[in-house]
DNA sequence: ATCAATAGCGAACGTGCGTACGCTATTCTT
DNA sequence: AAGAATAGCGTACGCACGTTCGCTATTGAT
């Protein structure tokens, strides 16, 4: 039927396939991802979706980079020329409270059910998860050290009170949305965070 | 070879499959725990291990409800006694925090880690989940809004904003010593917790 | 003493999983 | 123009899953 397409089609057809498999993911968690469903919904074979990656944790570990990036790009990448310190952090929090009041995929923050899924699981899929929740995290925190270098927080600021906190209003956030579509909570997130930086 | 026992004994082997269950399912998922797995740990039979529940789906659900009634005997009940409103729910705070700092079952607080498995799977064992975790949030409220009435609040309180910093620290601190058991994080939990009471 | 009820076992079932292998027809290199 | 490389398909494999069924031997009521 469909024998062999030229090396930029099959490109598309990966990014197709990892398109759908965040979907997926999202709502079903990286374990519900399966090679056949996946096939299915996209109209093409097991082997053909399988060829791809070669084997499970490589589908599951390309998903979440997938879906990182993807995050990376919309919501991070967007803030990166603001003055960093306590500016482009207020930026990057309230960019954050928008991805997971309105995420990208149907399931929510794929990072942040992976992470739950994976805590108690060693391997590679744990640790590409980890990684990925890493760089956001140390993304913020480096932030937040530039604005106590630059005097943008109180005498004896407790950067790392204020990042637990921040991503602490995150979790919330993404359970609300995601258990009960509760529309208040992307304001108390915000209003969290914002306590969070005002730290008494 | 074990033909029969009494129905006391009965009761005690499904209360020994549950103990099992939950304690896999906290590390594994409500998802990755399985009857054949259940079997060969505790050394019985696939159909000995299903007879007790008859679907998987019950099984899920009263390992669910296990977790939940042992997590309430240890770290509320003991608490009912104290004087409602917000000494109370101080205690509840202290106590929740114990129980995510030092967990009951090796892969954390069961119910964290299944609301974010089953946030996007209705049916009746995400039905279990949320009423569980609906139980717990209600008794946080109704603690906040004794506070409220009894003046222990300043004026203009916010109770569901202070919930939702109060849920969001619990979250927070799952997370950190699942996943990278950090020592630290149960003295940032107590403090967001207390921050939030003491709302500006 | 009798006899229905039942805890647990053993074997089997259908299904869906990840994976392996060979094939085909096109693309890309030379 | 010729030939190596490969995207994707079809089929098949072994395995683990949840579930079903019949059996056995004890319990607990009559």
């Amino acid at each position: 039927m469909s024998p062999r397409r030229s090396a930029a089609e099959a490109l598309l057809t990966r990014a197709r396939i990892l398109g759908r498999a965040a979907e997926i993911a999202s709502a079903e968690g990286l374990e519900g991802l399966t090679i056949g469903r996946l096939a299915e919904e996209l109209e093409m074979s097991k082997s053909g979706v399988h060829k791809h990656f070669g084997t499970k944790s490589v589908l599951q570990i390309s998903t979440v980079d997938k879906a990182f990036v993807d995050f990376w790009r919309q919501f991070v990448e967007p803030a990166l020329g603001e003055r960093p310190g306590l500016h482009r952090l207020r930026v990057l929090c309230d960019n954050s409270v928008r991805y997971l009041a309105e995420p990208l995929l149907p399931g929510g923050c794929l990072l942040t059910a992976a992470l739950s899924e994976y805590d108690g699981r060693p391997g590679e899929v744990r640790d590409a998860v980890v990684g990925a929740w890493s760089r956001w995290r140390d993304q913020l925190r480096a932030d937040l050290e530039i604005a106590v270098e630059q005097g943008e927080v109180p005498e004896g600021f407790d950067v790392e009170q204020a990042l637990f906190e921040i991503l602490a209003a995150g979790f919330a956030l993404n359970a609300a949305m995601q258990v009960e579509h509760d529309e208040a909570a992307a304001g108390r997130a915000r209003r969290a965070m914002e306590r969070a930086l005002n730290q008494s």
